[in-house]
DNA sequence: CACATTGTTCAGTATAAATTGAACACTATG
DNA sequence: CATAGTGTTCAATTTATACTGAACAATGTG
């Protein structure tokens, strides 16, 4: 059903995803898309990759979430087609915003609390280390966030 | 056994070891050096993680293997103590070069042995468009390549 | 409106990964 | 050499995650 070719281009793809704690499925997915000429349905990746018609619905939701397919109009066909988004650097943004803001987010919202917290603390004995670590925490988030800005630059088409 | 202060900054290194595919506790562990504000041997992360031994023996090995602890030496104790590395340089070149640099490899093999199967393909109508598509992919892995080392130097120091 | 086609949802199941804990190896010390 | 202290290993178990497939919209078609 799938030529050595396409099994070789999903494998590695299946390997991304894995790197980006994506489902092996998705990873199938977009490497069948990738490798395909002409764009394919839901049941067209489901036949050939043989697996669910869940796992197959559920993929081409978050590859659509961050950019990595985009639908294609077929006249005269009831159903959705999909092919591969190869620009890398719309797919980057789609992944960071998607998939990595919400984290920062989340660690920017608990280094608050940290802060709150190392406040209430009795000023005894250990506290001058403890403001010193927070404070490379601190420093951390500054790092990181000046970062994630310039990654998606230099990915850049 | 743990102040809320811990538990927070534990929290937070949880939550950054699943972003990395890192088991929990190895996030709790580095969690738990870090905020310390003196070296802990096993038993100590152990009891205060309420952990199992295989778990903190396997998660400090982890820890050691990128550089994101280091062991200190206390003179009449036959324990080895941690801690936390807390320059963000020595660890994401550690990460780099133990977790990331594999997948960058297996990925280029991976790529040479697709160019070879395009080869072997027979020269049909679909062929022009499989060449472009690999060429995209050769242009990824060629900025991948750029990119990772000059990402490492951004967050140097 | 009845029926067919397409895609989604989600409870149940299968699969993969982390954790446990007991057995083991190693070393120091009396 | 026997014993205690420390850390590692790994088979069994638990836990988390992805996948399946049948039921269910939603929409088009005769």
């Amino acid at each position: 059903m799938l030529s050595a070719l396409e099994r070789e281009v999903i494998e590695l793809f299946v390997r991304m995803a894995d790197v980006l704690s994506l489902p092996r499925s998705v990873g199938e997915i977009y490497g069948l898309l990738f490798i395909s000429p002409e764009p394919l349905c839901l049941d067209d990746c489901r036949l050939k990759l043989n697996i669910s018609k869940g796992s197959t619905s559920q993929g081409l939701r978050i590859l659509r979430s961050f950019g990595a397919i985009r639908t294609v109009y077929i006249p005269g066909d009831r159903k959705d087609y999909f092919v591969a988004e190869t620009q890398l650097r719309k797919m980057a943004s789609g992944f960071a915003n998607e998939q990595i803001q919400p984290h920062v987010r989340n660690g920017k919202e608990r280094l608050i609390q940290i802060k709150k917290l190392l406040n209430e603390q009795s000023p005894d004995e250990g506290r001058e280390i403890l403001q010193e670590r927070i404070q490379t925490l601190e420093n951390w988030q500054k790092r990181t966030n000046q970062m994630l800005p310039l990654v998606l630059k230099l990915i850049q088409n």
